[in-house]
DNA sequence: ATATAAGCGAGACGGTACGTCACGTCTTTGT
DNA sequence: ACAAAGACGTGACGTACCGTCTCGCTTATAT
């Protein structure tokens, strides 16, 4: 694995990236995830095997770098109310888990919770952005008197993440309707926030 | 598979299936759900493959009847207040995740979802039946005169299940808190059903 | 590796064995060492690699039992003269030295030499047995008075296998004259040994 | 690779040679043959592979062209008997063989005969060489009286080179023995051919 | 009592995918 | 031009697991 700068060499084609990419993109649309072998994505993406494994240590690297590229975990713009901010953020959140099947992202997740180096790095690149996305949002209600304490921001973002989650993951269900459970979570948490039925951040 | 009625024969040992149930969730328990493969399993129980696979046809499926075997799916008692009866529904689900690391539910779901006979079990088995356990508690509340009419239950499902799950499986948080935050879930989704936030059962 | 006696467990198919033996021997008369690879093998056998992984640890091992297997190790029968038993041998030698391409042997003598395991088995199961029949012949010699003393075995051995091994492997030469060569090769050793040329055994 | 004459450009370095000469020398004394990489040989001599692939068509190219790079193939000096132009022939030879280990020696002859150009190239370059100087030994000797006629080169050179190359590379005897072995195939090998042994030269 | 049917342990078998390694080619940046 | 560095396609290696099968044996029920 190449760490960082180099000097001399044949530098890596960009091509070939894109190549991957896609087809890993492609497998997983027309066969699911169970299709996903690297022998099948070497092929399709016209590339050798080895060049894969010179870019990602395993198999689930790969998917893991593909498949959870560039997910945009910038803080939504200000709508000028909790209800509205969250709103945002959680209809990315479902457009995001509607991209793929659902048979994608439980085997996504599933080998990232079998292999400590990918936990660790969906915790730290995801997880965590993601938490402390929300926590700007609180705080921006905080300025603006919409909530007198902070809550704690790990069981908001439970409260958040969890039933788009549910619905598109372990539910399967319609994710055209993702949209409309995003609205009703943003005013079911942003009430019980107000109420102070969340508890103050213990930090 | 043997169908149903049993002529001539040796019997089935019934210390087999016990060793069988015994051997994968100590190998879960000990080793995670990677390292659940039939041979171990085998070896653990002290029995052959081929009698395994003479009771389940695939690995997969072993591990779905072993692990959700007995899940306790009926309503809970009557509280008196919809949050009550909400409350001790989500923290037996609660309890029923926690039971294993979050590997094996990941691994077990992302094996469920790779499979259409697994999901059509799932989804009937379990899915429903949380399903229609939720609707029988609303009706209860509706009898009480805590609601006015029935919320739609798939969206009620994703919004007592997810916070639950994300916090167990996604975030891979302490279990330990788990039942703090099925009481916040409880308040929370009480007061929104009673705020008629969730649209009408459809159906 | 399964060591010798077993209890239960299906039985290794012998049928699998001979179409190994083959395969490899097809292989090897069709397309040479350089191609034959393990996947060739097995595809030609209609046998899967982890079969034939079963049986040998390596290809290397594989290929050593298959070309050298029932190599007929026994002394040849008594001529009356000395010049007759080591023509008798030297012949044979030729013989099966001759039997595949000079690839094959010289492919076959580097394996063995890359792998210590295989060196000392070749050693033990082929080398030495040599040594010793040749043994046996001088003391046919000495007992028919032939010689007056034993001669090195090992310079004996060189001396006798070195000119037929020169001949097929290392010049490439025809093999048809092979056994006119064995009968010089006798007569010249004969000669050497009863002259005395040849030092006396140090054992 | 560059024909002949030499136009533009930087001119060759004449250290690499010498760098891929004794990284080729070293690998193969430290490690053996199976270690013999082309990456290992660039990194030891600190040359890149594509220079390595200027000089070299193949690995088997460069072992070839290094490890008998500069086999002394003069006829020995005349001794004033066949006895002892043979014998010193033959140690020479033996000296030759003994440089590498045994290894080395097998697996460069399996390369070689792996491949018809350097199969083609051995012949001509050295038996062939070696050949006609034995010729120009046993034409000394017919000079001198000591035959009466020309034996068969090609037959001779099987009795002269097999025993050293059966002790050396096929036996894996020690080395430190391989004069006294000469002198014995020196002695019994004159004898054989002015006894008439060794049929005339054909051609 | 014995024949039939099935359970069972052991382990061979075909198949598929994994991740590694080496070869020989190619593409860049120096010099 | 040649050189160092290293990416790339190719293809073989040996490993691991899956689900099926074939043995020889045991254990029930049905004649």
């Amino acid at each position: 694995m190449r760490t960082s700068k180099s000097a001399g060499g044949r530098p890596r084609e960009s091509r070939v990236d894109t190549a991957i990419a896609a087809a890993v993109t492609g497998v997983l649309a027309e066969s699911g995830y169970a299709a996903l072998t690297v022998d099948a994505v070497a092929a399709r993406a016209g590339v050798s095997k080895a060049t894969i494994y010179r870019r990602f240590a395993t198999k689930q690297e790969m998917t893991f770098a593909v498949v959870l590229h560039d997910l945009d975990e910038a803080p939504p713009a200000d709508t000028g109310t909790l209800e509205g901010d969250l709103g945002a953020l959680i209809e990315r959140i479902g457009e995001q888990l509607s991209r793929s099947g659902s048979d994608v992202m439980t085997g996504l997740l599933a080998d990232i919770r079998a292999d400590a180096t990918l936990t660790e790095r969906f915790t730290t690149t995801y997880l965590a952005v993601e938490r402390s996305v929300i926590g700007e949002l609180l705080d921006r209600a905080i300025a603006r008197g919409d909530l007198t304490r902070r809550p704690d921001p790990a069981i908001t973002q439970a409260l958040l993440l969890g039933p788009l989650f549910a619905w598109i993951v372990v539910l399967d269900e319609d994710p055209a309707r993702a949209p409309e459970l995003a609205r009703i979570v943003a005013r079911m948490v942003s009430d019980a926030l107000a109420a102070g039925v969340v508890p103050a951040d213990p930090s």
